[in-house]
RNA sequence: GCGCCCGUAGCCGAGUGGAUAAGGCGUCAGCCUCCGAAGCUGAAGAUCGCUGGUUCGAUUCCAGCCGGGCGCGCCA
């Protein structure tokens, strides 16, 4: 619709100028938007603002020349200038009424774009280190990068999701020391326990399942073997509990990277030789140093320390070449925003090793604040006490957590109040939505059986004309923006604008739910609403499972 | 000190160059013999942190200041 009207102005402007009644051809950048006011019309073009200067006219004199040439008809039936000089467009009823027929159609494909052209897009999320289990923060980077994946990928982008996992040797070598010290005190010993070692119960569970499975006597055996043993055995186990937990919240990947791939295959040398031959690697006090600097970082950063062991920059180094030479055009990680420290580094490496800096890019995922009744929740990451992924997942549910975490812009901080989450009315917004789901099943359900109606799941809508009320109106109107919003979403990388599509379209489902009746006396009024609500039903669920969210038929 | 994010009604927040600044909570007043009240309608409530700048036009862009969060290791 948006084009249609972009095209009017577009032709109008080349006739005026034709025609003399505008000095220049040259068209600037312009907008067609929605007013805010329903007495501002249907759309509007700022286009005779932005070109006064172009045109040395006043935008409400550019205005009236081009609306002398716009011809009113068909769905245009009205034209207006306003304001400071915007041309207001004011469509008739049934230009909205074609929609329905679109989305029925399209079903689930309805609201689907082409603006990704099928550029190849890596996002890459969660990738928490299988040192101990997912928390809060991560359940709010997942929610964010699977729905990112979601939207790119509804939007015509080819998308890959990936988990990195950090599995090299230095902080699985902590992981296995952490399970034998707890294992070693199971035997009766009395030995103290790091600070650096990790501390949550789930390391004594996997002290108890070694020591089941290998017998008591595996506390005599060499140490350094037994430390081996139980980082194998350790981070097997956690990561497949990651992957159930993900798994539970709705959250899948297209392939699981291993660190220490990167090693093994002699990538992370090869990157670090690549970068010394090109000097962006020097030596100083012993270490081995990337020139960030000259890439815009705030000092350059060692990969190679003096006792000759990698950082974890190096490998990243390594990982993020690796990806590109995959064919990626663009590489999306989500990170905590813990990490925005990075970001100059791993860019710096990016740039140096020949690709552009906008073909990587980093979704900072703000903290969240776990809440309880509104009461921050106590949690202590030091003696290993914190809410996990899975129990909140156990609490609330998938799709209300999903919901909340995708509630608002991941720029901000999130309040995720666990009491709220799982409240089940209006203060809980998931349900608001789902809840159109579910009536309008009903709804059509009752139709079914009451009003006799066989074949309900149209393919087309029926008698559409019948729909006029401002409130039908309306619903066609957002449905119709549908597409834009995942578009919009797309583009900006931001889930919550979905979020908010979808409490518009609830809103206005609800009200026209209590204003009106779907199933009438009028047997043609009630298939022209039937084809509507069922219209609503599939975007609705279209785009709850962009979010991940389900879309019930009961609740 | 430096860097990143945020500052919109009592509270939570959308809008990020345009015309009268969404929505929710809370408060007040209403709506079920009727397709699901997990819903709807109405009322009150905002110097868009402050000060300058750019622009025909700034909540939106820029600078400075104030307030909050998070980072600033040859840790991971």
């Amino acid at each position: 619709m948006k084009q249609q009207i972009k095209k009017i102005v577009l032709d109008a402007a080349k006739k005026a100028f034709k025609n003399g009644v505008l000095p220049s051809d040259e068209i600037p950048e312009m907008e067609i938007e929605e007013p805010r006011h329903q007495s501002q019309g249907d759309y509007a073009t700022n286009f005779a603002m932005v070109s006064a200067s172009l045109q040395k006219m006043a935008p409400r004199k550019i205005a009236d020349s081009l609306v002398s040439q716009i011809e009113i008809g068909g769905w245009v039936e009205k034209v207006e200038i306003a304001g400071p000089g915007f041309i207001n467009f004011f469509l008739s009823k049934e230009a909205w009424h074609p929609v329905v027929d679109k989305i029925l159609g399209q079903d689930k494909r309805y609201g689907a774009s082409t603006i990704g052209k099928n550029e190849k897009v890596q996002v890459e999320f969660v990738s928490a280190n299988p040192t101990g289990p997912l928390h809060v923060g991560h359940g709010r980077g997942a929610a964010v990068g699977d729905s990112v994946a979601n939207i790119l990928s509804f939007a015509g982008f080819d998308v890959q999701k990936e988990y990195y996992i950090n599995d090299s040797g230095r902080q699985i070598r902590t992981l296995g020391t952490s399970v034998y010290l707890r294992l070693i005190q199971k035997t009766g010993k009395q030995i103290d326990f790091p600070d650096e070692c990790y501390k949550g119960d789930y390391i004594n569970d996997l002290a108890d399942q070694i020591l089941e499975q290998e017998g008591s006597s595996f506390s005599q055996k060499d140490e350094g073997e037994a430390i081996s043993t139980c980082a194998k055995f350790a981070a097997k186990k956690i990561l497949n509990s990651i992957k159930e937990d993900l798994s539970r919240f709705g959250v899948t990947f297209d392939q699981w990277f291993s660190e220490q791939s990167l090693y093994d295959t002699g990538r992370v040398q090869k990157a670090i030789d690549d970068f010394k031959s090109k000097d962006l690697i020097y030596e100083e006090d012993g270490a081995l140093w990337f020139r960030t600097q000259d890439f815009g970082d705030e000092k350059n950063r060692v990969v190679v320390r003096n006792n000759g062991l990698t950082t974890y920059f190096a490998s990243d180094i390594a990982y993020h070449m690796e990806k590109f030479e995959r064919g990626f055009d663009k590489v999306i990680d989500v990170w905590g925003a813990d990490h925005h420290g990075y970001i100059k580094r791993i860019d710096a490496s990016v740039v140096a090793s020949g690709r552009e800096s906008q073909q990587f890019e980093v979704i900072l995922v703000q903290l969240v604040n776990l809440l309880r009744g509104g009461k921050p929740f106590q949690m202590s990451t030091r003696a290993g006490e914190f809410v996990t992924l899975k129990d909140i997942v156990d609490e609330v549910g998938k799709d209300a957590a999903r919901f909340m975490f995708l509630s608002r812009s991941y720029d901000s901080g999130l309040d995720f109040d666990l009491e709220l989450a799982k409240q089940k009315n209006s203060d809980n917004p998931v349900y608001y939505v789902q809840y159109v789901h579910a009536r309008i099943t009903g709804i059509l359900l009752k139709a079914k059986q009451e009003g006799g109606i066989q074949d309900i799941d149209f393919q087309k809508g029926k008698h559409l004309e019948l729909l006029n009320t401002i409130e039908e109106i309306q619903l066609l109107k957002i449905l119709n923006a549908f597409k834009e919003n995942v578009e919009k979403s797309a583009k900006t990388r931001h889930p919550h604008v979905i979020f908010t599509y979808l409490m518009t379209l609830a809103s206005a489902f609800h009200g026209y739910y209590n204003k009106h009746k779907v199933i009438t006396d009028d047997r043609q009024l009630t298939l022209a609403r039937l084809s509507l609500v069922l219209g609503v039903k599939k975007v609705i669920r279209n785009a709850l499972t962009l979010l991940g969210v389900s879309a019930p038929e009961r609740m």
